[in-house]
DNA sequence: CCGTTCGTTCTCCATCAGAGAACAGCAATC
DNA sequence: GATTGCTGTTCTCTGATGGAGAACGAACGG
């Protein structure tokens, strides 16, 4: 069904367990009956499930629906403070945020993807929550690239096979020596610059966080491009970056 | 075997699919050999769950290592900003730890025990994210108790069977007609302190935070207490937080 | 170069996940 | 207040599949 990459030696329980978790994220709120037509399965069968789940927090019943259970959020919590990186960052992104006066971001890689561990916006002009968790392509975004940046080759290749290189404005890049290009320039300099790929009016500077010789994340900056233009990005933004990028390799190798 | 409530009504894959991924937590970086071995199942098996996993992010190989993977944080961030109490509160507690100095948390209740959604302490003392996302009995702590007290008594007796009166520390409420009667002094007052009862050397307060008649969760100022006496509890810091409180009980309203 | 240990793949069988029907609980309708 | 029409839950049955165990292959170290 939705999954396909498992063939034969996966586990097709867990496929449909995760089918409805996910179904359940969708809808938020939602009953058994409308939840199997959802995934295609009998009530009983759902049913099953999330009594499972239930037992286990990973699902509550709030008004008769089902909606996730704080167990995720337990575990999800678990698996944030986990990542070095994120221990290591974290107190110069509150830093950064408050001296530069713009948003202030902390991104990982996981699966040829990178995802906002954390982020602080001083003007309050972006939802921060709504970013924090979610799933983000690599190439059009600074983070992404600067750590794409330093990835090898295959590795870029299979990311970019796996999930391509959709336009987010036409400012994005969208083929592979485009991208080529942009990356050694960004190994040359050193740090990766958005302007206006992932949104329109919005640029960003990052830099890798590295430890012993690989990539565990990226520090960035960000801001609607009337403040954050390009000479602030390689000038004060950078540097401020550059710092503490520096003090975070030193705490991540102990 | 852990779960036993399931009896004969649950789905046996997702026992073990959940002991698998409670095995990974607590190993944090675990061969497939040594996780079999600690979930008793055969190798084959944990490695067709793995494998499953693995495809929807839900775990990581890193070095040869199986982790949890960042969807766990995807879901956990969703279930976190889902709950309305989260984005009702979360001005409030930045709000509250700067003006008050103390550190201040925001919890709800789930499956009879309660959950730091977060928490903000200006004094940098307490590992904020330690807390949070963990769950706590609630009848060791202020916000877990001022819940209790706006709870069904039938719910208050469920809990109690369900998860007992451990002592914290001597001054823990251990048996349930002295949980009684502080409920009904919670009541009466419309707040409930937490006096040494859950760590030595530690006070609070806690007002609950109410939405249509019912307990959605609380919000609480902590602190040592040499700095956080009882008198400051139920003046200043009650007041601050019954302000606070009011605020959130009309956005939950709308 | 061989022995050990790991992860992965394969095959086979008893178990159990899933379907479907029946039952129970609740609301709204007449 | 009986009836209808929705739910969620429980039951029973059966074919698919999860789990065991063995075999394979890769990585490592002596």
């Amino acid at each position: 069904m939705a999954g396909n990459s498992a063939g034969g030696r996966g586990v097709k329980s867990d496929e449909t367990l995760f089918a409805i978790i996910e179904a359940v994220r969708e809808a938020d709120g939602i009953g058994v009956t409308e939840l199997a037509a959802n995934v295609n399965l009998a009530k009983s069968s759902v049913h099953k499930h999330l009594s499972t789940m239930r037992d286990h927090g990973f699902v509550v019943k709030r008004n008769g629906e089902y909606h996730l259970g704080l167990e995720f959020f337990s575990y999800g919590q678990y698996t944030r403070t986990t990542q070095d990186v994120y221990s290591a960052a974290l107190p110069a992104l509150e830093e950064i945020a408050s001296e530069t006066g713009e948003s202030t971001w902390l991104m990982t890689h996981e699966n040829g993807q990178v995802m906002y561990l954390d982020g602080r916006d001083p003007n309050d002009e972006i939802n921060v929550n709504a970013l924090v968790g979610s799933w983000e392509e690599m190439h059009a975004n600074s983070g992404g690239k600067v750590i794409l940046a330093h990835l090898r080759e295959s590795e870029v290749n299979e990311i970019v096979e796996r999930h391509g290189l959709s336009a987010k404005t036409d400012e994005t890049i969208t083929d592979r020596a485009t991208l080529e290009e942009e990356l050694e320039r960004v190994r040359e300099r050193g740090y990766a610059l958005n302007l206006g790929e992932g949104l329109r009016e919005m640029n960003a500077v990052a830099v890798p966080l590295i430890s012993q010789e690989s990539v565990e994340g990226a520090l960035s900056v960000a801001g609607p491009t009337y403040r954050v233009k390009r000479e602030r990005c390689e000038g004060e933004l950078l540097d401020r970056l550059r710092a503490a990028a520096d003090d975070i390799g030193l705490s991540l190798a102990y």
